[in-house]
DNA sequence: TCAAAGTACTTTGCAATACAAAGTTATTTT
DNA sequence: AAAATAACTTTGTATTGCAAAGTACTTTGA
């Protein structure tokens, strides 16, 4: 039986991996620190966030020294937008349901 | 600082539990097995779904017997309805972001 | 000049979660 | 009366998510 609820990746499907995946979605290139500010969320969790997304190959890390310091620049793979396409196509299938709900 | 990005309630913040809440605004009540049918979910992690949103009192659970057979009945608390109200706006937010992340 | 504070992370430890397999209790079929 | 079915719940375990602590520097102020 085809169910109405398609999987959803869960890769994805964590509010802090979700909010990365559209800050780099409509910022192409972003840093560990401006993540960070934006999504409110620790920098141990962050990290391993990023790790995680990074290990499903949904972005690519490239760390490099500017100015004697270390930095990180994160972005999106093609996969990673891919996964993401398909994560928020379905997403919005279950919106959608819910909001026929509400209207019976 | 505020983010952009909203908590999203974790109770409601799973597929299985999503799905439950979505089936059950739309069908006002519904049993066990149909919801088990629906969301393709084995007994013993929808069992556990179940409980955790009753523990939240976003469902309540009417267990009586017909027929001689145990019946449970299911349906959404209003604080239930009200809780997926916002979870839903606030995915909807996230939704809007990642298309205009798209368009650009 | 050297110690304290800041930056940009990663690692560690642990509590919470998700899941399926196995168990329970009662009924129906063969 | 044994086996299968129904409608669940409990248990065991592997995975996850998180913050606190740690690392490796650099900058600032006394």
């Amino acid at each position: 039986m085809e169910s109405n609820f398609a999987e959803l990746d869960s890769v994805i499907h964590s509010r802090v991996r979700l909010a990365i995946m559209i800050l780099l979605l409509q910022s192409e290139t972003a840093n560990f620190t401006y993540l960070k500010k934006e999504i409110d969320v620790s920098d141990g969790n962050l990290s391993t966030h990023l790790r995680k997304l990074e290990e499903a190959k949904y972005i690519k890390m490239q760390k490099r020294f500017e100015n004697r310091k270390p930095k990180t620049t994160i972005s999106l793979t093609d996969k990673g937008r891919a996964a993401l396409n398909e994560y928020t196509s379905n997403l919005e299938e279950y919106l959608r349901l819910a909001s026929d709900g509400k209207k019976q």
